[in-house]
RNA sequence: GGAGAGGUGGCAGAGUGGUUGAAUGUACCUGACUCGAAAUCAGGCAUACGUGCAAGCGUAUCGAGGGUUCGAAUCCCUCCCUCUCCGCCA
């Protein structure tokens, strides 16, 4: 969520900054709202004072055992304007919060500006992609034989869900546990098992909710709902919700490695084959929760500890800035990691990592302890590390070998009992 | 699932309709005392919003939401959460 007032001090400004990024904010429904909420508002507070004062002396009277019935006359009436003024600013101020909850987050000055991923700044290239003497096939090819079962996902589940058996089952969970050791261990996170099932509350505050609840997968709950988690960016960086930090624990770091779920409502047709796309996919996500000042230091630490994990796997990559018309909803800057995957001849998306400003804080409402004493909103980072689904698919492609088999990268190897190929 | 208890400021803990945003203790900050510290004494110490150049003034907030009342932390209703005992259970 923007800063409410920032949009009245520098309306202009907000506006173009959000038409950098391609969304129209509705200057003139603002500022109507906000003009009858200031006469609202001054009216019903007005009329609350005088209440206040009116009952004090009621009560100060009634104490000295005086007559009340003079004053008594003064208030009546008063109730019934009060009451109506007071709905009404609550109606205002529900159709401002509302139109603030749809906002996007505002693009930091060095986001390159753009419409679509074709105006996306690549930034460096990492490793080179390897040259294949042979024939090479896709992850499915590479994959079915060695366990990956996309029929008996889609009978058991539908579309997008995958089964994994014997040893491809084994290379997930040990890339998971890798990931995992190393950002813990090596990166200073620290490890949390969290739910997958979500309230609402929650969803808002990392702001998939209200306006993307069609992304989400949901379950009725008595009768409430609860959201399966689309990552658990929700549930680590929701930890700091409601709360004001000491200063001296930041940077809070956190990682996690969980399930995610999401409907992909709106990508019927992509990637709709192999495990790109998923319904289901686990991911090791990293979440810092830091000082404003520090909040662009952490991003690019951030992208180093993803970029870390693709090297040691021995995965060519490129880093990718995104510009201001393909950065999601809450990130005012987002680097995205691309891995090569040689049967698609091309980089695809492995990690994403994003500097959030105050956007999630201010809906979370989570803050620290500044200098002066006085709370002061945080900033949230969060980024995968990586996704673990892709990060298979990344491995089958590339370490592929002419007889089928695929070579395990020598840091995975302990976490696979030793062995440095799966073989059909 | 059954029975009971409870949610008040950073923490502890009073308060069951009226000058209560909230006693008291503790923590913290400032000053006095001291060579310094401890102890002691005095003062300060919530958050958000509105309004104002500012000092300030006003409004809201005692788990959440609604209701009764001139007036609610206090009474009524609904919900959420925590704890204790019993049952069940991976």
């Amino acid at each position: 969520m923007l800063d409410i007032q920032a949009l009245r001090n520098d309306l202009d400004g907000v506006v173009a900054t959000l038409k950098k990024r391609g969304f129209e904010f509705d200057a003139d429904t603002f500022t109507r709202l906000e003009n009858e909420r200031k006469l609202v508002q001054t009216r019903t507070q007005d009329l609350q004072a005088k209440r206040n004062t009116t009952s004090k002396q009621i009560g100060i009277a009634k104490s000295k055992g005086e007559d009340v019935a003079a004053i008594m006359a003064e208030v009546a009436g008063l109730g019934e304007q009060l009451k109506a003024d007071e709905a009404r600013l609550a109606e205002i101020q529900a159709e401002l919060q509302q139109l603030l909850l749809n906002v996007p987050n505002l693009p930091h000055a060095s986001v390159p500006a753009g419409k679509s991923e074709e105006d996306n700044v690549e930034v460096r290239r990492v490793g080179t992609p390897r040259s294949f003497d042979f024939e090479i096939k896709d992850h499915t090819d590479v994959g079915t034989p060695l366990g990956l079962d996309f029929d008996t996902g889609a009978k058991l589940s539908g579309a997008r869900f995958t089964l994994m058996k014997g040893q491809i089952a084994r290379l997930h969970r040990a890339l998971a546990q890798f990931m995992l050791d190393t950002q813990t261990e090596r990166h200073g996170y620290t490890e949390c098992y969290t739910p997958y099932l979500v309230n609402a509350e929650t969803l808002f505050g990392t702001g998939q909710l209200p306006k993307f609840e069609e992304d989400l997968f949901s379950l009725a709950h008595n009768d409430s709902k609860l959201y399966l988690i689309p990552t658990s960016e929700v549930t680590l960086t929701n930890t700091v919700r409601d709360e004001i930090v000491p200063l001296e624990s930041l940077p809070i770091k956190l990682t996690a490695h969980t399930p995610c779920f999401r409907s992909e409502a709106g990508s019927y047709g992509k990637d709709t084959k192999g495990m790109i796309r998923q319904h289901q996919f686990d991911k090791v996500e990293m979440v810092q929760i830091v000082h404003p000042e520090k909040s662009y230091e952490a991003l690019e630490e951030m992208v180093g500890h993803a970029e870390h994990i693709l090297q040691t796997l021995e995965l060519p990559y490129r880093v990718v800035s995104l510009c201001t018309g393909d950065m999601g909803f809450g990130a005012a800057k987002t680097y995205d990691l691309e891995v090569w995957l040689p049967a698609q001849n091309t980089y695809r998306e492995i990690s994403s990592v994003s500097n959030c400003e105050a956007f999630q804080a201010r809906r979370l409402q989570a803050r620290f302890r500044n200098e002066n004493g006085k709370p002061e909103l945080l900033h949230t980072l969060n980024g995968s590390g990586l996704a673990v689904g892709r990060t298979l698919v990344a491995i089958l492609e590339n370490h592929q070998q002419a007889d089928g088999s695929v070579t395990i990268p020598a840091a995975l190897q302990p976490y696979m009992g030793g062995i440095e190929r799966i073989v059909p």
